[in-house]
DNA sequence: CATCCATTTCGATGTGCGTCGAAATATCCG
DNA sequence: CGGATATTTCGACGCACATCGAAATGGATG
């Protein structure tokens, strides 16, 4: 169940979300997280221009942003966008 | 007339928001800016928190993306905020 | 012009963080 | 088990940038 209502974003989660957006190339990995319905392992249009290292820290992250969700089945990666943490930040973001 | 439409921006200004969107000290400035209709010169409360130099790197900062505008009469600074870059920018983070 | 005040510029400093390579860890398959 | 592949952790490096103090600028006013 993936559940989880989220209504308020404490200040560091509202923080910690606005620094994982401001680097260009965590935000387009988390474009293509919020595209696929579920991300699988390395189908990341990243893996040819960085690190894997690099790709795993911007993952860890955002899901300490607690922006994405990490299922693990066998060896692949299940990475999810939570709709609801995201609609929190826009709803902060809107009311300035 | 402050007019000036603006409906699409560039990636280069979408980051430099999200950049100035990321620091949490200039995204207080920006809500006061666009708290107050006009916000005079140095009406802000980081005035004391924050060195004026400080103060007025943010503010650089905030114009560069175009996010704020600045109009000089005498010694006063008007800032205020511009409504259609930050609406076009919460339109585009929201369309992840 | 001289003084005062607000703001900006400049230079320096410290730090946060994106990046990587290499090593460690995990998972699968034969 | 042993090898192959995928991901994470670790350590280090470098750069971007927030911050400040001090000096410079600019505008108002006497």
């Amino acid at each position: 169940m993936p559940v989880a209502k989220k209504n308020r974003l404490t200040q560091e989660q509202f923080d910690a979300i606005a620094r994982a957006v401001a680097d260009p190339r965590r935000f387009a990995i988390l474009k293509q997280i919020a595209a696929q319905p579920t991300m699988g392992c390395g189908s990341l249009e990243e893996h040819k221009t960085i690190s894997p290292a690099t790709i795993s820290h911007h993952i860890k992250e955002l899901t300490e942003a607690e922006l994405v969700e990490v299922a693990r089945e066998g060896r692949c990666a299940h990475l999810t966008l939570r709709r609801d943490v995201w609609d929190a930040y826009l709803s902060q973001l809107s009311s300035l």
